[in-house]
Order: C-alpha cells, then sequence, then structure tokens
RNA sequence: GGCCCGUUCGUCUAAGGGCUAGGACACCACCCUUUCACGGUGGUGAUACGGGUUCGAAUCCCGUACGGGCUACCA
C-alpha cells in the first residue's frame, strides 16, 4: 500500500446513478480530501450484456452537478488507466491463471444448462439453492475432476466455452476488520466457488476489484454493504495474488432503505420521490426516472442531507458545506445500521441552503427554471431583488416560478372573490384616489408608499387593514407573497398603477 | 433454508457504565405577522424481548424475536 491515500468510486454503468452511488461517492471524495488524497473514478463494465447507451456519461454528468470531481477517471485522466475495466481485459487473464498454477483455481466446463441441472437435483427444503462449492465441485466437469489430457483438450477446443473458479478452501476462518463494524468472520465451507474469469474473457466482478484496486493502489475500499458476503472471496484474493499487507482497509456503507428494504429505482416512481441524482430515460423502456436536480435541489442541500443520512459529527449542527463536511467527516462516526431515505427531511435540507445561500448564488438557477417558463427575468439587479424577497417561502428550486411569477408577468386571474364581501364604495374610492396621489409621489419606496397609503386610509377613516387584502390582490392576484408595500416599490410605479386600475375596473363590472 | 450485518421517538440520530434518554424532520397548539411564509415558545412520541455481568446497563456478554443483505459466467 503507498502512503498517499487513494480511494475509488467503482460504479457499473446500467443506469441512473441512485442515493446510495452518490452517497458513496461522497463519502469517498470527503475522505480523499481531507487527506490530501486521490478520488478515483473507475468504471466497472464488465458485464457486457448489461452495457446501456449513455449510463457512462450519465454518471460524470451528475459528479459535475454536485461538484465532486475524481482526480483520476476515463475522462479525467490520470496515471493508472485505463480506467474502464473493459479496456483492461487483457490484464485479468494472468492473474486468473496464476492463480490455476497456484492451486487456488481451476477451470470449469460446465454449460449453463448443466448448472441448471445441479442447482434443481440438489434442491430440497433445507437447501433451496446449491451453490458450485466443495460439496459438489467434484460432481462437475472442471479441471479437477478431468484428468490433464481432457482438460487441455477442450481448453484448445474453440467450441467449448470455459470459465475460472476460484477453489474455496474448507473449513477455514477468513476474517477481517471493516472500518465501520469490526472485525468479521466467515467460515470457508459455505462460501461458493465463485466465477473470476468469464466464458467471454472478461473478469467477474470479484476478480477484477481486486486486481485493479491492486493496480491503481487503492488505500481505503468503501463500497455497500450488500459486498460483505462475497468479501471472504476477495480476501482470498488478495491473499494468494498480492499479500494481505497489500490489501486496502475496507469499509461497508450501511444501505439506504426505501419503505421496504434496499432503495431501488423503481421505490422512486412508486412512491413519487425521486432517488436519482439527475433524470434519468432509460433508452429501452422509454422510462424517465427523476433526478433531484431537476425536482429543484441544489447541489449543497442535496449533498448535506446524503452526508447526514447514516453520519454525524457527534454534535446538534445538521446543516454543512462542502468544506465543514470536509474537515469533520471521519469514518468511526458512520452508523452500522442502515437509514431509511425521508423525502421531507430531504426538502427541509433544501429549504434551509435556499435560505442561506445569497441571490448572486442562486440567480442563474433560478433564471433558467423561469425561461424554462418562456419568463424573462429582466435585469440582473431587479432579479436578485426577487430572489431575495420570495427565496425564504421556496422549499424547491422549481418553486421560484409561482412565488415570483407575479413579479415578472401581470397577473391573468385576481381573486377578487376574497375581497368582494367587504367591498363598498368608500373602499373603491380609496383606490381610485390612492393611484392618482400615486403618480405624483416623489420617491418610489416601500416606506414612503406605505405612509402614504396610512395617511389616505386615515383621512378617509377607514382601517388600513381591511384596504391591505385589496392591495394585494390588486398586485399580486392572490393572498400569498411578500409584504405587498416591498411588492408595489420592486413593480415600480406604472406597473403597480395599472394593476390597480386593472382590478378596479374589473370590480366595477 | 444457509451465511453475514443490523435493532434508541413514525423518520434521521445523540448519549461509547453514572442527572428527568438530548436534538432534527414530520405532526399538534400558541405567539409573531392586517396575506402566505420565515421565525419563536411549548407539546405528543423511543432504548424490541428475556437472561446475565455490575453498586449502577440504551451502553458489555449470551439467547430469542424482528428487520435487512447475499446466496448468477450482475455489479
Amino acid at each position: 500500500m503507498s502512503d498517499t491515500v487513494r480511494v475509488r468510486f467503482a460504479p457499473s454503468p446500467t443506469g441512473g446513478l441512485h442515493l446510495g452511488g452518490i452517497r458513496t461517492v461522497l463519502y469517498n471524495y470527503l475522505f480523499a480530501k481531507q487527506n490530501n488524497g486521490k478520488f478515483i473514478v473507475r468504471i466497472e463494465d464488465t458485464d457486457q450484456t448489461r452495457f446501456v447507451a449513455g449510463a457512462e456519461e450519465y454518471i460524470f454528468n451528475c459528479l459535475k452537478w454536485i461538484g465532486l470531481e475524481p482526480d483520476e477517471s476515463p475522462i479525467h485522466g490520470g496515471n493508472y488507466g485505463p480506467y474502464r475495466q473493459s479496456e483492461r481485459k487483457e490484464i485479468y487473464k494472468k492473474y486468473a491463471e496464476q492463480l490455476i498454477k497456484d492451486g487456488f483455481a481451476y477451470y470449469a466446463f460446465d454449460t449453463p444448462v448443466e448448472l441448471e441441472k445441479m442447482r434443481h437435483d440438489f434442491k430440497t427444503e433445507h437447501n433451496p439453492s446449491q451453490q458450485y462449492d466443495h460439496n459438489v465441485r467434484m460432481k462437475m466437469c472442471n479441471s479437477l475432476t478431468l484428468s490433464a489430457d481432457e482438460v487441455n483438450k477442450l481448453l484448445s477446443n474453440k467450441e467449448v466455452k470455459s470459465v475460472i473458479r476460484i477453489k474455496m478452501p474448507e473449513k477455514k476462518i477468513v476474517s477481517f476488520t471493516d472500518l465501520i463494524r469490526g472485525e468479521i468472520s466467515f467460515d470457508t465451507s459455505v462460501v461458493d466457488d465463485k466465477v473470476l474469469l468469464k466464458a467471454d474473457g472478461m473478469p467477474t466482478y470479484h476478480l477484477a476489484v481486486v486486481v485493479d484496486d491492486y493496480l491503481m493502489k487503492i488505500t481505503h475500499a468503501f463500497r455497500g454493504e450488500e459486498w460483505l458476503p462475497s468479501a471472504p472471496v476477495h480476501v482470498l484474493l488478495w491473499k494468494y495474488l498480492f499479500g494481505l499487507d497489500q490489501m486496502p482497509q475496507w469499509a461497508h456503507l450501511p444501505l439506504i432503505l426505501g419503505s421496504s428494504g434496499k432503495l431501488s429505482k423503481r421505490d422512486g416512481l412508486k412512491y413519487g420521490f425521486p432517488v436519482l441524482a439527475m433524470n434519468w430515460l432509460d433508452p429501452k423502456t422509454g422510462v424517465m426516472a427523476n433526478g433531484f436536480k431537476e425536482l429543484g435541489f441544489v447541489p449543497e442541500a442535496f449533498i448535506n442531507f446524503l452526508a447526514l443520512l447514516g453520519w454525524n459529527d457527534g454534535t446538534e449542527q445538521e446543516i454543512f458545506s462542502l468544506e465543514e463536511l470536509i474537515e469533520k467527516f471521519s469514518i468511526e462516526r458512520i452508523h452500522a445500521a442502515g437509514a431509511k431515505f425521508d423525502y421531507e427531511k430531504a426538502k427541509w435540507f433544501n429549504h434551509e441552503w435556499l435560505k442561506k445561500l445569497t441571490a448572486t448564488d442562486l440567480k442563474e438557477k433560478v433564471a433558467a427554471i423561469l425561461s424554462a417558463q418562456s419568463i424573462e427575468t429582466k435585469d440582473n439587479s431587479y432579479l436578485c431583488n426577487v430572489i431575495d424577497l420570495v427565496k425564504d417561502r421556496c422549499i424547491l428550486l422549481t418553486d421560484f416560478y409561482e412565488q415570483s411569477l407575479f413579479f415578472f408577468k401581470t397577473p391573468e386571474q385576481f381573486d377578487t372573490e376574497s375581497i368582494l364581501s367587504k367591498w363598498d364604495e368608500s373602499k373603491k374610492e380609496f383606490f381610485i384616489d390612492w393611484q392618482i396621489q400615486l403618480m405624483n409621489l416623489p420617491t418610489w419606496t416601500s416606506s414612503a408608499l406605505e405612509s402614504n397609503f396610512k395617511e389616505l386610509a386615515q383621512q378617509k377613516n377607514i382601517k388600513q387593514g381591511d384596504l391591505l387584502l385589496p392591495l394585494r390582490i390588486m398586485l399580486v392576484g392572490r393572498k400569498f407573497g411578500p409584504p405587498v408595500f416591498q411588492i408595489a416599490e420592486l413593480l415600480e410605479k406604472k406597473e403597480t398603477i395599472s394593476r390597480i386600475k386593472t382590478v378596479l375596473a374589473n370590480l366595477n363590472s
């Protein structure tokens, strides 16, 4: 193992990147940055039958959006490439053959049909799925049961497909120390002879992860808890191939759970919340899965709540910037139990971040949301003023549309219903007079507007409170939004007067 | 079925032998606000169960139950 910390995120490009994957990226990134190490992305595309067009590009787009860029990857370069396993095919064969030479692995010639037959024949109530293990390996077609001549004949026959399997020892205890769970041990008798090299010459995950972690000098390996059962295979491969002293330190991350078990891409569709970082259009099914980005999450919030799903710094702080996370993150404080994803809490984080971020931080994102609805955002300072006024009442970025629409477009409908019951001649006169006064108001500020409004109300002996709702309806169209005189200030004289007149005419008819 | 991991309010979690088990989300009530929010105050609500160890256990050990993961020439 080298001195520099080197960690990797190793996704399989088979579809959208979901919460669990992003959190693994995050923890890798935080740990790397905290230790002045390197964060590597390696594409694990050894299963050619699961190739999905665009999936790799999508992964990198997601990383870009959340701002966690790798130091090394197929597109970022680096000295330990290639970073796509499909481009490293030739490397793995050598190691697999070495294992055979050393007696730790063997060739197997069983066809899929034969494997299925074996599983069927051995199936009992107590053993519903027989593995290819020490109990059956001597009854199968492989280099342990065949003579050397027969094996060589089969290997040289192009028609015959073969794989290389690890030969799991019997009754050995394999153990290792997990950074999150402590010591974990397994009885090798109950682990099967996993395929290491497939018939198409590609390695399986088990071989590839060990070989590549070694060649890429990975020091700490983070992965989901679902990998724990195959860890003894990997530990043994490290022992056989490179020595246990070279093995990275493992940390098996707790799973992120949906409402029933491991969070799946299907959960999103089922429960109406996103599980992917960004929108993903499945090229095979044509189904679009929602992403946090498009739903209106800011990356700061997305990262923040994912970091806290299974980790905390021991204090009561919940809002962390990326810089703070880099500083405070620690593997020891990762919770061992799985965490159920709570969309309501995710939205709360986003709300907190919208309040925290400045108008300057947000303006481009808000402008994009508005222009997607064909709304022109006028000049920059106007947009920033609007953002400052409404951002506290937005939970998602997309809420800016509804919350700020009336600043950019005259409302098409006015909720006159709400004021009609208390509407009378005196109020009508008030607004007629007021809009005339407004034309000559020397300074157009919210406080000037308010005092002028108050004065006229007093003169006419009308309660100011009874006039505020009508004014709001005139300017906003509905019963919501920021303080009404601040709205008028931003709308400016011409538009303010025009809206008042419109509603007055409306109420007349 | 077997193996592995886990178990504190509905959810995310704090408390790593010692105060009435703390906080956050959500929910409810009140206050603030002549709109809607923000904000503030308070409330409901948890150590799965049974044994041990100990002066003392949410915390350590064992068992049970429950939950989850894995059990492919997928990762």
